[in-house]
DNA sequence: TCTGGGGTCCTAGGACCC
DNA sequence: TCTGGGGTCCTAGGACCC
């Protein structure tokens, strides 16, 4: 049996909002939203100026607008976000191989490989040197939790933010733990808090007391039987470098709800086509096809068919796709559909049997498609593809072009430069001129077809350059995101 | 206030087989 | 004629995470 491993766990703060920062100079210090800008979107990332007016992660746009009108409210630059998260990961591998990326702003190190058996100083000075590289090299600051488990390392990498570190001591796992709510427990959400709370338990340590065949009669076998041995500070769950993938999905929300079918098939088509790519792109076949719909009510439905072989074919996992959407009534008007592939594997093999099939049963017309005012798209040409012998006619599917110009997005213009849109709409769109080395930026507004503008890729924050006092929110102690 | 998009894991019931 | 148990696969839904 192998002795106990000394686990960090590395969790960049309020990431997508801290880019932001850096690259944008006029933002720094001061509330950011990143999320869906629309009608219908959620936060995903409030810095930490936002935090204090009670914006959250998850929480309705319209909601957090409401409570903080004069944040910064920006659509997402995943381009951006990947790029500095692989920085800071290949920072991270450098302390150890063995890294476990759980998200694009989280990973856990396992030290044993170089660090068979550290001290506590020494696993606080390589923590700290990590912090350190990652601020100089990115501008990003991260925390950082250690522990001899996944599980107090995640949990204290949490209270350590922002911009901190916190250590548990071999031994002291349970002792630390149990005054903490269940809540700080990762798997535990609010109907399980409830659930316990029904029971009396509302602390790590009285979850211990209450013994693992209480957990497992009130939670489930799985969930009750990791719970219980959780809040006793035992998590054997290793580190891994590499996972594969379960399943490959897209879904959309509409800006209102949709009941004609002829639209929905359009969606499921574009959808269908994102998840193929991906599919073929990793080298990936799957053998479930599952479309998700939500209601106007927000319930949701799911409805798959397995197939006999594995495909990662558009024209073949449309055709099921469709088939479930049209078993489903959608008179009420839905308010989401998605389509995934799961059952995954390595390999593509020919699919004969589901060709047959389909002179059987075949594929629905598809019906004039027009789309929401938010996402007009161009005229639909039609290809026609070789299937199984047989011509298939299909329709082409462009992909929905949003409005012009997003919140947040990068943009050249040929006379001042880059810079980022700040808003858009009646006819206009306002640039705000800056870049993550110069000062705060100017603000011009043009004609939203202005062709002196044009969309750029993401800016580079780099450590060898100097901001100078002027526009530095970002070297020395503590960082941007402070307070 | 009215709820995104990408995932993972678990449960439970029914079909089917031995 | 009535009654078994276990294992696997499939489908649907739900909790949870970032």
């Amino acid at each position: 049996m192998r002795a106990r491993p000394v686990i960090l766990h590395l969790d960049l703060d309020a990431f997508f909002t801290a880019v932001e920062q850096l690259h944008k100079p006029s933002l720094r210090g001061k509330p950011v939203v990143v999320g869906g800008v629309g009608g219908r979107g959620v936060v995903s990332t409030a810095s930490y100026e936002a935090r204090v007016f009670g914006v959250r992660s998850a929480m309705p746009t319209a909601d957090a607008r409401r409570r903080c009108p004069n944040a910064a409210y920006l659509g997402p630059r995943f381009e951006a976000y990947r790029h500095c998260s692989v920085q800071v990961m290949d920072l991270a591998r450098e302390v150890t191989p063995l890294l476990e990326q759980v998200s694009i702003d989280e990973a856990y190190l396992d030290l044993t490989p170089a660090h068979p058996s550290p001290t506590v100083d020494e696993v606080t000075a390589l923590a700290e040197d990590l912090r350190t590289a990652i601020r100089e090299r990115t501008g990003l600051t991260a925390s950082i939790g250690a522990g001899t488990s996944k599980l107090v390392a995640k949990i204290h990498s949490d209270l350590a933010k922002p911009d901190g570190f916190a250590l548990v001591p071999p031994g002291e796992e349970a002792a630390t733990l149990a005054p903490m709510s269940v809540r700080a427990i990762p798997g535990v959400g609010p109907a399980t808090a409830a659930r316990l709370a029904a029971h009396g338990v509302s602390t790590v340590g009285r979850l211990a007391e209450i013994g693992a065949d209480e957990c497992v009669a009130l939670l489930g076998r799985a969930h009750g039987t990791q719970l219980h041995a959780f809040a006793l500070g035992v998590d054997p769950r290793e580190v891994v470098t590499e996972r594969a993938a379960k399943s490959v999905s897209a879904e959309t929300t509409f800006p209102t709800d949709v009941t004609d079918r002829g639209r929905l098939g359009g969606h499921v088509s574009r959808l269908t086509e994102r998840v193929t790519d991906r599919l073929r792109t990793d080298g990936l076949s799957g053998r479930t096809v599952v479309l998700k719909a939500r209601r106007h009510d927000f319930s949701t439905l799911t409805r798959s068919t397995t197939l006999d072989q594995p495909t990662d074919d558009p024209v073949v996992v449309r055709r099921h796709a469709d088939r479930l959407l049209a078993a489903l009534d959608v008179s009420d008007g839905l308010r989401l559909v998605g389509v995934g592939v799961s059952g995954l594997s390595l390999y593509t093999q020919p699919d004969l049997l589901d060709g047959l099939l389909d002179d059987v049963l075949p594929a629905p017309a598809p019906e004039p498609d027009e789309d929401d005012e938010e996402f007009a798209r161009p005229d639909a040409g039609e290809v026609t593809t070789e299937e199984n012998g047989s011509t298939v006619l299909v329709e082409a599917v462009p992909e929905p072009t949003g409005p012009r110009w997003r919140p947040g997005q990068d943009v050249a213009h040929s006379e001042h430069g880059l810079g980022w849109v700040q808003g858009s709409g009646v006819g206009r769109v306002t640039v705000r001129f800056e870049g993550p080395h110069t000062p705060p930026g100017r603000i011009r507004t043009f004609p939203e077809d202005d062709p002196d503008l044009a969309p750029a890729p993401p800016p580079e924050w780099s450590p060898l350059v100097d901001d100078g006092p002027a526009a530095d929110g970002l070297s020395g102690g503590g960082g941007s995101l402070d307070g």
